[in-house]
DNA sequence: AAAGAAAATGAACACTGTTCATTTTTCCAA
DNA sequence: TTGGAAAAATGAACAGTGTTCATTTTCTTT
């Protein structure tokens, strides 16, 4: 192999040294209370040298955020096998509100941090519009096989989106703690179990 | 009257002006870009002068987070005037998105910021528990009154909030861009008026 | 081995929240 | 009215932040 290939390898594993330090550190403190030199201390590195492959700190942000939304695709793989469409729309909250609860910090990276500016205009929501595009072609299968008629298909992928992500973004802050007793992973499968009630009643 | 008193108005005076600009601040840049030396500066004292009022920044955003549940609470009153709990149960809800819509960032402050530390054990949700309580009384009624049979209070009123709570969230936090051409609020619109619709039939 | 290119460094800049010795202002008794 | 104590305000200082860039180190090629 070429030089400039090994070049090439050796940049891009520095790229996944420094993203794996930062994913552990953000996971672990959160993205503000990460600094450059907490990352660049991980890997041994000086601080300087991050900015040879980042521009800068929100790009390490946009690089989990890409990672996790390939990670959520990647759940939603075995959707294809499920015939029915209302069956696929329920399996695919299920899987939402699975990775939500077992990723909840690359959730709120996702879904819920204020989003660096720099990603409003780019080509950074491309994962983003996939996922959204899967559930409204579920929900026109849907309609298709005779649910969910005369609705828009944009107001109602944003309302059911909405009811998973509110149950996903109030676990993630913490604002279950509202019902204190109760363990909040049992109040979002009893609040699933309503909500795939309500709808195939609807 | 003495002059106890009139420090005290001072002392209380004070602690307005530093939360009125922080308010402004928190509003217009956000929390984190916010710094005290920002607030010092829009009110002209020294950064120092702010550590007399509030033990730290965290404590304001606490004060400005009860303003905001007082705020939302005010505006829930006119609902003890709707007798049919089941329209009673929609008006709140077309309440808190209007809150929500028009203080998007008193809003974010609410639910949505992760919330400081010592906020965690403290009296600092008692407001919080206060609206989430008056949402339960309301499906309480709305049992009694022959709906939502066999349902639990806890679940369903953690469903309901969800959905309302996962509209703001996406909005707050410009996730709405994901349908790019629509507009935001009638999404929102939209969305609410399926939710009622499929509460109703439930 | 020498020259040139690429990679890594770490000091420096302007900022952050917070503390605290010092100064200024306010109050009240003598 | 003045002296001194108490209260309020100050701003320099500390340890941290993201980011830049002249300098040094390492690697590659001739």
């Amino acid at each position: 192999m070429s030089i400039a290939t090994r070049k090439q390898r050796e940049k891009e594993e520095m790229r996944s040294l420094i993203l794996d330090a930062a994913r552990t550190l953000f996971l672990e403190k959160g993205y503000f209370e990460t600094s450059i030199r907490n990352i660049a201390e991980k890997i041994e590195y000086s601080p300087g040298t991050i900015y040879l492959y980042f521009k800068e700190k929100d790009d390490i942000f946009y690089a989990l955020h890409q990672e996790g939304f390939r990670k959520l695709i990647a759940m939603m793989e075995p959707l294809q096998f499920v015939a029915d469409p209302f069956e696929r729309l329920t399996a695919m909250g299920r899987i939402y509100m699975e990775f939500a609860k077992n990723n909840k910090d690359f959730y709120d990276l996702m879904f819920i941090m204020q989003a660096p500016m720099n990603m409003e205009q780019d080509d950074c929501w491309v994962e983003g519009d996939h996922a959204l595009e899967h559930l409204k072609q579920v929900l026109r299968d849907c309609q298709a096989a005779g649910r969910f008629q005369g609705k828009d298909i944009d107001d109602l992928s944003f309302f059911i989106w909405s009811t998973m992500h509110g149950m996903a973004a109030l676990y993630c802050r913490e604002r279950c703690q509202a019902y204190d007793d109760k363990d909040p992973l049992t109040l979002i499968d009893n609040s699933f179990k309503i909500f795939t009630e309500m709808l195939a009643k609807f």
